[in-house]
RNA sequence: GCGAGCGUGGCGAAACUGGUAGACGCAGCGGACUUAAAAUCCGUUCGCCGCAAGGCGGUGCGGGUUCAACUCCCGCCGCUCGCACCA
């Protein structure tokens, strides 16, 4: 009797499959009848090493892919690198390390990791963002999207850093300040690259209602997200000093002309209750007012002072100031209302101008007490009597009968937004609208590691696109990390070029995109990755599209999951792609993390579990034997030092047992804790099968072989029963996400196994072997080389990995929990109403 | 504030469509093997009463629907996540 030796058995097995080519996915051609099954997990970014907290994630990718596998479909289960970024670049300038050298160094260590699993990937489908046989496709499309007015330029305003001199994303923005430099955050407007999302705004949002196999949170996130408000746009004429003329001021554009100001509400039926107007500190026509006025300077200074921290709005106090200019309200000539810059009104979204009716907004009737104006009810609350309800400190925002508003009076809210909209029509004073939250996506960085932008800077001609022959536009290699800023920007020669036009001289675009543009089409990639001629084959994705699963984190419910399904209808309307749904990832499936205790050391350090001795009582540091601090049980990261490292725990425990923790104990979607107690468990486990396969010490039924007299009855019959009932239990459980069911389901297997005692009696020692065998393949998903080996161990033919039917034959079936559930292997299978429910949703966002 | 989700033993969790609450794992306890330990194996483990058979109570709290509620409804309490002055 030998102990299970990972060491040898792991290894042997790996070299097997990738000599048999077991996980390359098959052309559509080699694939003949089989259905085809696109399954993937987010693709890492190349940070660095990889530890166990990564695993979960490819381990439950790599779980589906096995059973798909295992169910007779052509798998495609690639992988790839998010090989872009900003830590290469800081790399480089800690180090003194190339970018390029740092990813490409990062990528062999990881690869090397990932193999370590066990993963059933198609390493030949490999793509890192940052080669140009990648990017230049990338390129190609930005060139498309140009033509098509996907991708435009526009003035945005950004957080500009004044130290590294380059644009801050807004998560890069601690407190006001660069999160790197600690210099004071600027705002700046800058010429940006922008790509037109808005253009699908309501196919993204329409189309979420189809993706029924993604989690509901997510979808409702992204509906949120893209934020659809329907409404009004109407202009309030202004009266009395005149306003600034068109041609001294930028102010009227966009705001409705040079005598009006254009305000969105979605609430026109309260308009009766207006009593003022607001504009954002940061409306031009505030800051044309601000030029003459201190007052109005000193209201934005302050109104810009506040931070933007969620508790800073909490507490934020509602405050304005008068401009001194009135307005007519729509309805009524003779009415009129003041006008106020307001430091609630924002001038990123509407049009930075609000009418207020403070009784039926809380925001407007905070300001209202505060500046003394009239308060109005025009929404009387269903049950309430006109005569005596009052509003004093809460505004009334629901549905009701409207009142003091004239021609409005008598109807419901609902009927009256409409009555109201034809009216400002009727004069001429506005229109129906729909508002979206959801803005265009400006893609530009300041940034060397990242897809340069295709595109060249005349003086005479503007902007040209750069010409397809000449593209990739690569990233020159010498470059230099010593000054701040953009090191393509101080290239002495990279970005001196001719203009594609005229000839002359010209000035190469030094920006880069946003490295979630290199994310947004690589499942289509995938498909075709070789491709030099164009970013994919039509066919080929249209034979894989949509993927069938996506696992990933829920961190990237919106942007990364929101920019991909933009880019698959900018694709197809540009003819790179023919995606008759629309969606390019039909599953998504949002995985929990993997946490794990926190230590800090007396002096104040993080300290890695391998630098404490654990006790029930407490910890150590190893190192000082001082007592150490066990911190909050958190998600496993570099800065918090709470990682296993996934090398060393592989050499001592081995693939298999990683991959059974973390789906073990907890379900998928949510968080499990890495604790020695429960790795002790699966490692037992992986040695009680391999014990029980041993013991056994007989072939396993060969597929088709009868059973010998007695199989069906008695314990051979309870053991037989219970191992196909564990089929469909299994099979459940996979198909739904339930991967610690499967999990506790092999365990009973594996108990009743290990109970059915009697190695001289040959009906029981068939079921043995059926139940043994029945379990290799059921572990398979999860365990794939102690499932090999232990197939191989019983006889069978290579590979588990591969194998797609079992059963020598059913036993009778007598009345059981799950008659219905039979079936061992081949043929589809619905998932469980409940495991449906785990997935797809049949509510509407 | 708005939205979503969750709350079950000492712990991670099961319980499928309303039908035996706590599967499975961890930790614990008792035992076997051993000079001893580790490993392994067997038994046991929600609480209370009982020698036992058995009984009673029990899924955050309070109500309700039902022959039957962890599950459905109403109201609280607590925790987690997302968004955040979006007019």
């Amino acid at each position: 009797m030998s102990r299970y030796n990972h060491r040898e058995v792991e290894p042997k097995w790996r070299e097997a499959w990738g000599r048999a080519d077991l996980y390359r996915a098959l052309s559509p051609e080699e694939a003949g009848d089989r259905p085809k099954y696109y399954t993937f997990e987010m693709f890492p970014y190349p940070s660095g090493r990889i530890h166990v907290g990564h695993s979960r994630n490819y381990a439950m990718g790599d779980v589906v892919a096995r059973y798909r596998r295992a169910k007779g479909y052509n798998v495609l289960h690639p992988m790839g690198w998010d090989a872009f970024g900003l830590p290469a670049e800081n790399a480089a300038i800690e180090r003194k390390t190339h970018p390029k050298a740092w990813t490409y160094e990062n990528i062999a260590a990881m690869k090397s990791q990932l193999q370590l699993l066990g993963l059933s990937l198609d390493w030949s489908r490999e793509i890192a963002t940052c080669d140009p046989s990648y990017y230049k496709h990338q390129q190609a499309m930005f060139l498309a999207f140009w033509k098509k007015g996907l991708a435009y330029r526009k003035k945005q305003k950004v957080n500009w850093d004044p130290v590294d001199q380059t644009v801050l994303a807004n998560e890069q923005v601690e407190d006001g300040r660069g999160w790197r430099s600690g210099a004071l955050v600027e705002t700046r407007e800058l010429e940006q690259w922008v790509f037109r999302v808005t253009a699908y705004a309501d196919d993204l949002l329409d189309a979420i209602a189809t993706l029924d196999k993604w989690p509901d949170k997510v979808r409702l996130m992204q509906a949120n997200w893209i934020g659809k408000s329907q409404g009004a746009k109407f202009r309030f004429e202004i009266i009395g000093p005149p306003a600034p003329s068109p041609a001294t001021t930028s102010a009227g554009e966009g705001a409705g002309g040079p005598n009006t100001i254009e305000v969105f509400t979605t609430r026109p039926d309260t308009l009766f209750g207006a009593s003022f107007v607001a504009l954002a500190p940061d409306h031009p026509l505030t800051k044309k007012i601000a030029a003459d006025r201190k007052d109005v300077a000193d209201f934005i200074a302050k109104a810009g002072q506040l931070g933007t921290s969620e508790a800073d709005i909490e507490k934020a106090e509602k405050f304005g100031v008068n401009l001194g200019i009135k307005v007519r309200h729509p309805f009524d000539e003779s009415w009129e209302l003041p006008v106020y810059a307001a430091n609630f009104v924002l001038s990123t979204y509407g049009t930075g101008a609000i009418f207020g009716s403070p009784a039926g907004d809380q925001r407007d009737l905070d300001f209202a007490r505060k500046y003394g104006l009239p308060v109005q009810p025009v929404v009387l609350p269903p049950g309430a009597a006109a005569a005596t309800h009052v509003i004093e400190k809460e505004a009334y925002v629901g549905d009701g009968v409207i009142y003091n508003s004239r021609f409005l009076d008598g109807h419901t809210t609902k009927e009256a937004i409409p009555l109201a909209i034809a009216e400002l029509k009727k004069r001429g004073a506005g229109e129906a609208t729909t508002q979206y939250r959801l803005r265009d996506w400006g893609v530009s960085r300041q940034r060397y590691w990242g897809c340069p932008i295709p595109a060249i800077h005349c003086a005479k001609c503007g902007v040209v696109p750069v010409p397809e022959k000449d593209l990739p536009v690569a990233l020159p290699d010498d470059v230099s990390f010593d000054k701040p800023g953009n090191p393509l920007e101080h290239h002495p020669t990279w970005k001196h070029v001719a203009c594609p036009q005229c000839g002359g001289e010209a000035k190469r675009e030094t920006d880069t995109l946003d490295t979630f543009v290199d994310s947004s089409w690589y499942y289509a990639r995938y498909t075709d990755p070789t491709n030099e001629a164009q970013p994919f084959d039509k066919k080929l994705a249209a034979y894989w599209l949509p993927a069938d699963q996506y696992v990933g984190g829920v961190e990237h419910a919106v942007l990364h999951l929101l920019y991909a399904r933009f880019f698959a209808r900018a694709m197809r309307d540009c003819g790179f792609l023919d995606l008759p749904g629309g969606e390019p990832i039909a599953s998504l499936f949002t995985q929990g993390m993997v946490t794990h205790e926190t230590y800090k050391s007396a002096a104040g350090k993080w300290l890695g579990p391998e630098e404490i001795e654990r006790t029930a009582a407490g910890a150590t540091e190893l190192a000082t034997k001082q007592a150490v601090e066990i911190g909050q049980i958190e998600k496993m990261s570099k800065s918090k030092k709470n990682v296993i490292d996934l090398d060393a725990f592989v050499t001592e425990y081995g693939a298999d047992v990683a991959r059974w923790f973390v789906l073990s104990d907890s379900p998928p979607e949510r968080d499990v804790e890495w604790t020695d107690a429960g790795v002790q468990g699966a490692w037992r486990f992986v040695q009680r099968v391999w014990t029980l396969v041993e013991e056994h010490n007989a072939p396993a039924p060969k597929p088709g072989q009868a059973p010998p007299p007695g199989a069906n009855e008695g314990e051979a019959l309870a053991l037989r029963q219970t191992a196909h009932r564990t089929i469909a239990a299994v099979t459940d459980a996979i198909e739904g996400f339930r991967f610690n069911g499967a999990v506790a389901k092999c365990y009973e297997l594996v108990n009743a196994i290990a109970k059915a005692k009697g190695a001289n009696d040959p009906a029981l020692m068939f079921a043995r072997g059926e139940a043994l065998a029945i379990l290799a393949q059921l572990i398979a998903p999860f365990m794939p080389h102690l499932a090999e080996e232990a197939w191989s161990k019983l006889g069978l033919e290579p590979f588990v990995a591969v194998a797609r039917h079992l059963i020598p034959s059913s036993p009778p079936s007598t009345p059981s929990p799950c008659p219905s559930r039979s079936t061992a292997s081949g043929g589809a299978k619905s998932a469980s109403p409940r495991a449906r429910r785990r997935q797809k949703s049949a509510k509407k966002p």
